[in-house]
RNA sequence: GCCCCCGUAGCUCAGGGGAUAGAGCACCGCCCUCCGGAGGCGGUGGCGUAGGUUCGAAUCCUACCGGGGGCACCA
């Protein structure tokens, strides 16, 4: 029995309960279930349904669960229902009850954790869309790797989600850039403002190979931006898929000025009145729409600003159909959310259609002190140098595995000298230990049996529902955009595995004849291991038949 | 001044109102006659402060303290 079904059962059985007393069954909360207690003397599984509801159905908590456990305790599957502590209801479940999740994961195979919350949803996630002026450092690859991780989840729960990466191949830094290649070009020093890693000089000396001609050329500047910024754009986009992360779509900001899709959206927020002309500029009425203030669209040079193409941008988003379009920011950008809100009230829109996620900034530290990563003093740390400091799987993992909320601390030389340490790799020997367990057994000949009735061992117990908790977790995900969660269960699920290993002997031993209890242990085991490979799947992370 | 995020073990971090707050690393002590010791078992050690809401608060609210990031006709 999951998780799910006994969740079920418990509301059935309280609907029942309060239905014979006379009592209103609507006194149900919704956000109510079962969870697995802290405290194994607390039951397999424990509910708080009758604390939850007690108030709004007019009776003692205690009264009300002692009804609860009665039923329960009546039904299929439910070895005990007990009353403790202000109301808790602490529950057992029937060996045979219980093993019928590890049939559950052996017929879902793959697919075991997804679900459809989501389906029907079309789901527009952006995220890393670093500017094209430099490889990608320490803070686009943390959003390349959780926005790879997040897509996954919310795929798995239904939605169809388009992964899309927003090139600002236009504007002020683009400027700078070409500026700096030029210079590089000339032999001159970084210009003000410029870029100065050692990159520009390679990508400089790149374009000259690519025109020879470039230096003298009238078009010198187009040259540069052209060639310069596709050199770049290829190495980012190289970079990320050697990562794992791959996207859909590979949106750049000119081609909205080009098509004049930045203009019409100018114009229709004009039409609309939610332009205003002052100073010279033309300003967004955002601050009528939650904003802090009003925003220019149109600078008093003429020019669009920024958001304008962000508005267009949106625009485009939604013709293609997206009923929520995701961004994943950095905090350095947090306030994006109300102009980005606001942008879309303003066009008529549903704001909530806008989801901004702000994620907290990458430091590097070295000897426990942070350090000011800068391009000029040649220590920043690119996606690349971590990568080839700790791996994929190591650098993926380590990134995903807290939330986006707390800033990150990278120590690039402790990852270094101690990768081993990284919690991926507890997991991924988890996943290790049961392909070479399987091997093992196919030499013997041994089949997964379907006697889960006698995986009575604790260490059992706590494995099978540990593995009963994987749908809720990737759905928890999901709904919170914390794919750290699938992370941080899949540590809980290997450190339960490396238990009921140490515990319970799977194969045979020597001449052993072969039971049904060996045949019900290799099952779990073969359950355990999709498990682990499901969720390690879903972090971009690979899981190793050998380590 | 205003806005966002954070403050949990020596360190890095989990803990979306539940019972005795967890993991990894670090430190101390144990466990290999056979399935991978990159493992298991035990020990040391913690919710920034003060109020509030609640049967129940690390979690929700308020104030304060401390840290990070924002508050452009830059992108």
């Amino acid at each position: 029995m999951t998780p799910a079904l006994l969740a079920d059962l418990v509301r059935a059985a309280a609907s029942d309960v309060l239905a014979r007393r006379g009592l209103d069954a609507a006194a149900l909360p919704q956000d109510m279930g079962v969870e697995r207690p802290r405290n194994p003397e607390h039951g397999d599984y424990a509910t708080n349904i009758a604390l939850r509801a007690a108030k709004k159905a007019g009776v003692a908590p205690r009264e009300l669960a002692t009804w609860l456990a009665d039923e329960l305790a009546t039904r299929d599957g439910i070895a005990s229902a007990e009353i403790a502590g202000p109301g808790f209801i602490n529950l057992r479940l029937a060996a045979d009850a219980q093993g019928g999740i590890v049939a559950d994961i052996l017929a879902t195979g793959a697919a075991f954790g997804n679900g459809d919350e989501y389906a029907g949803r079309n789901v527009n996630l952006e995220f890393v869309s670093a500017n094209p002026t430099g490889p990608l450092h320490l803070g686009g690859t943390r959003w390349a790797a959780t926005g790879d991780a997040l897509g996954r989840v919310l795929s798995a729960r239904g939605a169809k989600v388009t992964r899309e990466y927003y090139f600002n191949d236009t504007g002020g830094q683009i400027t700078r850039f070409v500026r700096s290649l030029v210079a590089a070009a000339e032999g001159e020093p970084v210009p003000e403002d410029g870029y100065g890693g050692d990159y520009i000089a390679e990508i400089a000396a790149q374009v000259l190979a690519v025109e020879p001609g470039a230096l003298t050329s009238p078009e010198r500047d187009e040259i540069f931006r052209r060639v310069g910024v596709g050199l770049m754009f290829d190495e980012i986009k190289a970079d990320l898929h050697a990562f794992g992360t791959d996207f859909d779509v590979w949106f750049h900001e000119q081609s909205l000025h080009d098509s004049g899709a930045v203009e019409a959206a100018v114009e229709r927020l004009k039409a609309s009145n939610n332009l205003y002309f002052a100073d010279g500029a033309w300003w967004l009425r955002s601050s009528e729409f939650g904003d802090d203030k009003d925003r220019p669209v149109i600078k008093s040079d003429g020019q669009p600003a920024y958001i304008a193409g962000d508005i267009a941008y949106f625009l485009d988003k939604r013709a293609r159909g997206f009923d929520l379009c995701i961004y994943m920011l950095g905090a350095d950008h947090h306030g994006y959310t109300g102009r980005l809100k606001a942008a879309a009230a303003a066009l008529g829109d549903d704001p909530a259609v806008v989801e901004v996620l702000i994620g907290q900034l990458v430091n590097l530290v070295a000897d426990g002190k942070p350090v000011r990563m800068s391009k000029r003093a040649g220590n920043v740390v690119t996606m690349e140098d971590l990568v080839d400091a700790v791996g994929v799987d190591a650098a993926r993992y380590s990134l995903i595995r807290s939330s986006v909320d707390s800033p990150l601390d990278v120590d690039l030389d402790l990852l270094t000298r101690r990768s081993n340490d990284n919690p991926v790799f507890y997991v991924q020997y988890a996943h290790a230990r049961l392909a070479s367990l399987a091997r093992n057994a196919a030499d013997l000949g041994l089949t997964p049996g379907r006697e889960f009735g006698l995986l009575v061992h604790p260490r059992e117990g706590d494995l099978i529902r540990t593995l009963g908790e994987f749908p809720a977790v990737v759905a928890s995900a999901a709904e919170l955009r914390e794919p750290h969660r699938v992370a941080r269960y899949l540590e809980t699920l290997a450190s339960a595995y490396h238990k009921f290993y140490d515990a319970c002997r799977v194969l045979p031993m020597g001449d052993e004849a072969v039971t049904e209890l060996h045949r019900a242990r290799l099952a779990l085991c073969v359950a355990a291991r999709q498990v682990l490979a499901n969720g390690l799947a879903m972090l971009g992370v690979s899981a190793p038949e050998r380590m």
